[in-house]
DNA sequence: CTACCTGCAAACTTTTTGCAGCCCA
DNA sequence: TGGGCTGCAAAAAGTTTGCAGGTAG
């Protein structure tokens, strides 16, 4: 879990991890990544992809997009305001944010997407976390 | 999955969540959700509580919060744009939106938070689903 | 009455973890 | 050489689904 402290070694598998996302536009789920890197290292494990993945974006390497199922909460209402999570108690605050409406307007048209929701997080220390956590 | 043509009755199991979602400010999850709704209604099951979460979500009366694991896609770099996923195709697009700091700043200090990072999804139909589906 | 809904349990999907051996620094 | 890293496999965590009976409208 706290890779802080820990030395981190420059494998050959994490290697060719990066260097596929570095090269693919496709934002590949871990299914996908695992099954192009067994083309490359047939022998290469899942446990193995799941491990450099928390690794790399630890690092700062790379990032994830969370899009769909799992680890959601629930709330009732339609979603007119975003969300805070603490990283260390896992708490969700309710922001009150100037609607995106201007800015979701301006995509729509510029990507020609016809957009029907969307999910706003903001990830990192509460007040509580803050004092505790230096 | 497809409730748009469905009649949709009202239930009771169905009430007592959609109740308790209205009173809670905790964002519970569906294992919490789940434990609550055991008190009022000790035979209530799993499956029960996740399909009325499903068709409260559709019919707008809740909404989700996605903010953890699973269905992840991953991709190099720090993530300094949004994205956009198809609700139909499943694809993901990178979108250059104009950068978020001005109002992160202004979330950091009125709710006093240390934000590190956000992550910002707009959902919908990209152009060639919008073709397709009408 | 009809067909949507429920509880139960099994199945599924995705991610995590323990372990013994490997190999990078 | 030491300790992080790997492959393997089992376990865990979370969600979905089939079925037979229940119940709202």
């Amino acid at each position: 879990m706290d890779n802080n402290a820990m030395p981190i070694r420059n494998t050959n598998q994490r290697q060719l991890i990066f260097d596929y996302l570095k090269r693919t536009l496709t934002h590949p789920t871990a299914e996908q990544i695992f099954q192009q890197m067994r083309k490359e290292l047939p022998s290469i494990s899942f446990g193995t992809v799941y491990r450099n993945l928390d690794i790399l974006e630890k690092q700062g390497l790379i990032s994830t997009i969370i899009y769909s199922k799992e680890h959601v909460r629930y709330h009732s209402g339609t979603m007119n305001h975003s969300h805070f999570v603490c990283s260390v108690c896992d708490r969700i605050e309710d922001l009150e944010v100037d609607d995106l409406s201007e800015l979701k307007n301006q995509i729509s048209r510029r990507y020609k997407l016809k957009i029907s929701k969307h999910n706003l997080i903001f990830y990192g220390l509460c007040p509580a976390c803050q004092k505790v956590y230096k």
